[in-house]
RNA sequence: GGAGAGAUGGCAGAGCGGUCUAAUGCGGCGGUCUUGAAAACCGUUGACCCAAAAGGUCCGGGGGUUCGAAUCCCUCUCUCUCCGCCA
């Protein structure tokens, strides 16, 4: 959520902004900015009168206390009618708050100077490459193909038990998975990165604290016995362990990974891009999220990026680095690096990370806070990045590294594997 | 699931209708003393709204009673103890 204050004084600049997001709705900026007008002149109103209850009430103390009976009736008689007045100014200023907070939180994060102009993912920036692309036979197999023939995945019984999208994984691509799951994590603690092992539900707070909810409410599930959502990322747990806590300087930056299983409806997707492991509902991802001092952000991200390039590198996939339009980004982002594989027998590009600076718009949210030097209080920066979401890796590495012979294990996985090839 | 107890400032913990502007201790910060440090002593020390002052709000969340609520009532959430169930 944009920080109030800065919508105040920089009310063209936010409108400008938002419309390199692609953001229409601009009289929304003018609304909310009448609404916190009404607020402010309301509240005085408030607080003024009730300044004057205060007073009373505590004067009708002091003439109980002498046996002033009837002084005291007076004035338990003024204070009545004050508070006969209060009463509709109040009821009004839970109205225009609530309007306030509902303009305020339809409100997505403003873009960088850095985002690139554009409106579709054809706009987005090719930043670099790497990997070598291999050449694959003509009767090369797409994965969905290629789990077949190997008998690691099971997407019909995985359907049976729960339904499409939701893939069984059997033997071999069982063991790759959590093979994965501990080469990704070994690397990000490597650098730095305190393991998490986060709940896989979270509640209504940690939903909205990092910006699913109200915006994104259709796409997680949703458990109405408890009220709970299951996290489509873990991200949403992570970044809330700091809700409402104000940190000290010296404690920044934080840096936690954990992985999770992640769980998307993905509602309203279709189309061949659903295909095999391309798009499901329920899938392995590992995490990396940072809380950092607001000068040190853009530092930070591209640092993540650089974490997340070299983690590809040794899996020796092609690969490409996107910086992402305003168009394409997401509610929350200032400014996004999307991280593409090649699956060479699709002959597609798929998208296994999305590395982004968050700034203070969810930390705004979650009021995650640090005093700096000179004792003022301010909104840490929050960052994450995927390292890295597990099938679209899958589905690249059977394609491009699928043999006569069967399917060769990068080097740097096979320790996890316990074999060279599948 | 049942019974009981509880939730107060960074932490511990008192307060249980008006003097709460929340005691006290610890911790933090500043100072005195010291070559320096420790100890001791002195001072200081929360967040939010408002441009700021004045003022207002915040004692787990929400609601109520009252002229007045940290304090009484209702409700929700969470924690602890005991019982039950359980991988």
């Amino acid at each position: 959520m944009l920080q109030l204050a800065f919508i105040r004084n920089n009310k063209e600049e936010v409108k400008q902004r938002l419309t390199v997001k692609n953001f229409a709705e601009l009289s929304i900026v003018d609304d909310l900015l009448s609404f916190d007008e009404e607020r402010k002149r309301l509240q005085q109103q408030f607080d003024s009168i009730q300044a004057r209850v205060n007073s009373t009430s505590k004067q009708i103390g002091q003439l109980m206390a002498k046996g002033q009976k009837d002084d005291a009736e007076n004035k338990k008689q003024e204070v009545a009618s004050l508070k006969s007045s209060l009463q509709p100014i109040s009821d009004r200023l839970s109205i225009v708050e609530k309007q306030l907070e509902d303009a305020l939180v339809k409100l997505p994060n403003l873009p960088s100077d850095k985002v690139p102009p554009g409106k579709t993912p054809a706009d987005n920036i090719v930043v670099r490459a790497g990997g070598v692309e291999p050449q694959l036979s003509a009767n090369a197999l797409p994965h969905w193909e290629l789990i077949k023939k190997y008998d690691i995945v099971d997407f019909e019984t995985g359907a049976k038990i729960t339904g499409s999208g939701f893939p069984l994984y059997k033997g071999k691509g069982a063991k790759l998975q959590r093979a994965l799951i501990q080469y990704f994590l070994d690397f990000n603690i490597g650098e730095g990165y305190t393991e998490y092992l986060p709940p896989f539900m979270v509640n209504e707070a940690t939903a909205y604290g990092t910006g699913q909810l109200p915006d994104k409410e259709g796409q997680m599930y949703y458990m109405q016995a408890d009220n709970f959502y299951m996290i489509p990322t873990s991200e949403v747990p992570l970044t809330n362990i700091y809700r409402d806590e104000i940190l000290k300087e010296e404690d920044l930056p934080i840096r936690m990974t954990a992985y999770s299983p992640c769980f998307r409806r993905e509602a309203g997707s279709f189309g061949k891009d659903v295909r095999g492991l391309n798009r499901v509902h329920q899938f392995d991802k590992v995490e990396i999220v940072q809380l950092v001092h607001p000068e040190r952000s853009y530092e930070v991200l591209e640092e993540m990026v650089n974490h997340v390039e070299k983690l590809l590198n040794t899996l020796t996939l092609p690969y490409r680095i996107l910086k992402l339009c305003g168009g394409d980004m997401s509610f929350a982002s200032a400014l996004t690096y999307d991280f593409e594989v090649f699956s060479a027998a699709q002959q597609k590009w798929l998208e296994v990370s999305s590395v982004s600076n968050f700034e203070s718009f969810q930390t705004n949210r979650m009021k995650i806070r640090f005093k700096d030097g000179n004792g003022k209080m301010q909104l840490v920066h929050s960052l994450n990045g995927s390292a890295l979401a597990l099938p679209r890796i899958v589905a690249c590495l059977l394609e491009n590294n699928q043999t006569e012979n069967g399917i060769k294990i990068p080097l740097a996985l096979q320790r996890y594997f316990g074999a060279e090839s599948i």
